[in-house]
DNA sequence: TATATATTTCGATATGTTGCTAAATATAAC
DNA sequence: GTTATATTTAGCAACATATCGAAATATATA
């Protein structure tokens, strides 16, 4: 029962459902990318994608600098199709592919860049 | 998201996930019941129960003194079946079956009354 | 090799959860 | 009405989790 426990509490934080939803759409996406769409700390998204990834919910690949993130072959095919339901009623999530779409098609050097301005100065 | 989250979060803990799924298998448990399989607190049980009831996962019906809980009708058709799956490889699910079955066939008075000498002696 | 940088790990803090006992509530039995 | 009792609520201690900034790690670039 520990390896549903592990997925069941995976899920159960606001932040990485909207992980989860984000790669359910788009296939592949690096740390930077999610963390732009969170708008949280890049070490705190770093420490929600182990969690799934421990849950066995994702799968990363590293790409030279940058890790990528995916839905993992093994996420439970019916929980998959819940979300899917729950996901397409829910604003936050709408919000976030419209976010999404920005940032995917912003450069991604940009994108880490913006974020380390966040860091140094305030805005 | 609300609600997906009270969903994940209710299901998030192993003693909830227990009583889920004796009710999969029940149709009808008393707090009492419950109680004797877990082995909590009525107390700490009586919480747990109002945290799936919160999640819309189960629904209560009053008989006297007694309080009976059931899987409601809204339990996501798709998590269920999934936990259906889960279940049926988890050892300590198998064990509670067991434990339950002796718990239906007793008196519940005399489960009740147990429970109250557990609390006033120590064993 | 030295510097820049994307991500992860560490340490600290704030918040949330789980468990208990004790008290409160609601119902049955006398 | 009083007493017994099944459940819930309240208060509290122990433990877990989410978040951040800083330091560490790993990779690219000059």
């Amino acid at each position: 029962m520990n390896t549903t426990l592990n997925v069941t509490k995976a899920l159960s934080d606001g932040n990485r459902l909207r992980a989860v939803a984000a790669l359910m759409e788009h296939d592949e996406l690096c740390v930077c990318q999610i963390t732009e769409m969170l708008g949280l700390a890049p070490a705190t998204v770093s420490r929600h994608m182990s969690v799934l990834q421990n849950a066995r919910l994702v799968e990363s690949r590293k790409d030279g600098r940058w890790v990528h993130y995916r839905l993992s072959g093994s996420f439970p095919i019916l929980v998959k199709h819940w979300l899917v339901q729950e996901f397409s009623q829910a604003d936050v999530i709408a919000e976030d592919r419209l976010k999404l779409d920005a940032v995917i098609s912003a450069d991604r050097e940009d994108l880490c860049r913006s974020q380390r301005m966040k860091k140094s100065h305030g805005g």
